[in-house]
DNA sequence: GTCTATATTGGGATAGAC
DNA sequence: GTCTATCCCAATATAGAC
């Protein structure tokens, strides 16, 4: 038989899966409407996942440590603080503009699940992660790069504050403004070099 | 009979459904659970609000409108903009507070059902509302209290993202921070001040 | 208005043929 | 591995007595 000419089922169900999850939310989705859109039979899911929570933390997992590695990515940056905050960004909201449902559905999950996050932080080396982003920050202030009144965790809540909310909410913002004739896209562009510049204002000394 | 000695059904529905909804989602909410909550019948949750749709737009409106009226009019105040600022975050920190299961309660409902914030804006003037913040900080802008490359719609959706955001992050704030020994709640209370002089040290001119 | 009992359907899960 | 048919419980909703 080929190899890998047709992707095989248990791959077809995960990304069906992710599609209705991160559409619907864990109560919200059927496990009908995936075999559906995974062009397969519902006692199929059972096969491969046996239940529908452990097919949800499944795909769950699978799409936050996707996530979550390209974001840390991001930050490996070489160069100043301040270009690195740029380009942090910018990479940010490109993978936000490319996932748009993915904040309000990964939120939603661990708050009603926090269970969630700890599987996610045994699969990844989350606290590290942004241990390294911390301490790369403490460095810039030590050197007077930033002012000394900075408090660094609360710099990178900020900055993920900033970037992040806008896409939580989505919806009444985005109603607002088409009542004043603004576009919601053009905001969300606008936001690109506009967060940074926020930021940069606000630590440089 | 005495005058509203006993609270009556239908408001210790309301109540009970506020929390199960809040706490559960409408998806993840059970008719059992809210009658069970209000000390009444299964049945009389259907007499009076005929449905568990109709139940929960009566709920969330009633839950939103009282939550905006605040954050309104916590905006009300005289004095110069960097008082404003700070006395809103104040009140504003005071609500999220009081009430930390809305907000993602709030984002997730109105993300799965885009009506509710339709409904949400005819019972309110949302919209007015919010261009009479804006007027305000145009105002300073065109006085020189703030840059004047300030735009003022980013200005108020990054003090709202910079207040909101670590109360939807929750689960995963507290979970990261206390791998490293430090308290969530301490966290939100240095906010108080800090997010205030975040905002002015980046628009003061 | 409030209850008990019951209808009804939706949806997760399993049995068993192929 | 994949399907059809079916089970079974949970949850919304209604009927009808009091």
């Amino acid at each position: 038989m080929a190899i890998d000419k047709e992707i095989n089922a248990e791959q077809k169900i995960i990304e069906a899966a992710a599609d209705i999850f991160e559409e619907k939310g864990f109560e919200g989705a059927r496990m009908q409407q995936i075999a559906d859109k995974a062009g397969i039979n519902k006692a199929l899911l059972h096969y491969y996942f046996r239940s529908k929570d452990l097919l949800f933390e499944k795909v769950f997992l699978n799409i936050a440590s996707k996530i979550f590695l390209k974001f840390f990515k991001s930050f490996n940056i070489e160069g100043s603080i301040f270009e690195n905050i740029e380009t942090f960004l910018q990479l940010h909201q490109d993978l936000l503009y490319e996932n748009r449902k993915l904040p309000i559905f990964f939120f939603n999950e661990i708050t009603r699940n926090p269970d969630l996050i700890r599987k996610l932080m045994l699969k990844l080396e989350v606290s590290n992660s942004f241990q390294l982003i911390l301490k790369q920050f403490e460095k810039e202030k030590r050197d007077g790069i930033i002012r000394h009144d900075v408090e660094v965790s609360h710099l990178l809540v900020n900055i993920i504050s900033l970037s992040v909310f806008p896409y939580i909410g989505r919806p009444i913002i985005k109603e607002i403004m088409e009542e004043f004739d603004l576009n919601y896209d053009t905001f969300l562009n606008e936001r690109r070099s506009m967060i940074a510049q926020f930021v940069i204002n606000s630590i440089k000394v």
